[in-house]
DNA sequence: GGCTTTCTTGAGTGATCGCTCAAGTATATA
DNA sequence: TATATACTTGAGCGATCACTCAAGAAAGCC
């Protein structure tokens, strides 16, 4: 009996992602949500319920997102290579609405107000650098790199380079693709 | 003839910078503003002219604050010390009111719109990536680190660092003091 | 004390915020 | 084709936004 819903939910998530990612979490307001997904009030709020929730969809997106192409990378290069040539694809790509990281800039934004979404954003940066430190074991143990280092701890210093070359991407007249390249390099010195 | 205002101008931007550090632009309201600073509106825009206004003014005490607490740092220490012992200071300063740095996250929430505190910001950081670079660039004269690397580059990247390590520190669950360890352990390579 | 000049006050401006809801429209089943 | 069940529409809700301004209060100079 009844009808069906006119848009493809996934990809409406995917724009509201762009655009939540690059203008930020105040900086999006319900109206330019309702142009980019070409919706009324009334059906955004029948789809997503609110703008909090679509956020977190739209987060959850991302890191998914995330996952996904790294591990595409550790596919086609193994885990040291893919670890090492992460940064430079994250920074080249011209594609993407922003440079920086969409789960720092809202943990940035939300932080200090307690905001439900800021630990949110936590909890996806945690499960990235769980992955990341999953790669390091990975390398560890096929001999990539040295048994020397705690997995955990270089997943740690990863990430904080990572979220550094992000914020530096994002400015303007800094040379991220050099960061990166001496990111890249640094891992092939373990 | 007339009356002199009853407030330190310099203590307001002091607090004000307080307030924005830890809240953001969008996050900070003028209800805030009027809070924390005992004012009602009509006193603020005779004293400020704006909220903008008086972001720029917080931004730039802000700076200001960051080259004396280095300097002082190079002073005691002398610069390659002071580089070191620098990210750590940062993150262990409790009575900051955030652990990131107010220009990265102001250049972060207010790059996509275009707004001009986001080049303000963009400008500080410049200004401190270049004192990094002359701290470089003395340690090299003095031997303290060796003559292969470009002190710009090494600016670049420590400032690329110490971002990252700002956004770490704003996180829960993750060891800051570590990675300033390893940040300053860095430099003993050079 | 009187006068001038500035600072202080706070109610109120229009605009925008996230969001609601009743009415209208389209579609899958019977 | 009739009916039931969504989905779609858009005017408009109260709250809050940054900000204004006219009126009152206080301090320095004569």
């Amino acid at each position: 009996m009844p009808r069906k819903p006119s848009y493809d939910r996934d990809e409406l998530i995917e724009r509201a992602r762009d655009l939540f990612w690059q203008r930020g979490w105040a900086g999006t307001s319900l109206k330019d949500l309702e142009a980019v997904l070409q919706m009324k009030p009334g059906s955004f709020y029948a789809a997503f319920g609110s703008k909090e929730a679509l956020f977190a969809l739209a987060m959850e997106r991302y890191a998914a997102d995330g996952r996904e192409r790294l591990k595409a990378l550790v596919q086609a290069h193994g885990p040291i290579r893919a670890l090492q040539r992460f940064p430079k694809m994250v920074v080249e790509n011209d594609a993407a609405p922003a440079k920086a990281c969409m789960l720092s800039k809202t943990l940035l934004e939300l932080h200090a107000h307690r905001h439900p979404l800021a630990q949110v954003a936590n909890q996806h940066l945690l499960s990235m650098e769980a992955q990341f430190a999953e790669l390091f074991q990975q390398a560890q143990s096929s001999g990539s790199i040295g048994g020397a280092h705690d997995p955990q701890a270089l997943a740690r210093r990863y990430q904080s380079d990572l979220l550094g070359l992000r914020v530096s991407a994002e400015r303007e007249g800094v040379d991220a693709a050099a960061i990166a390249d001496e990111i890249a390099g640094g891992l092939s010195a373990l």
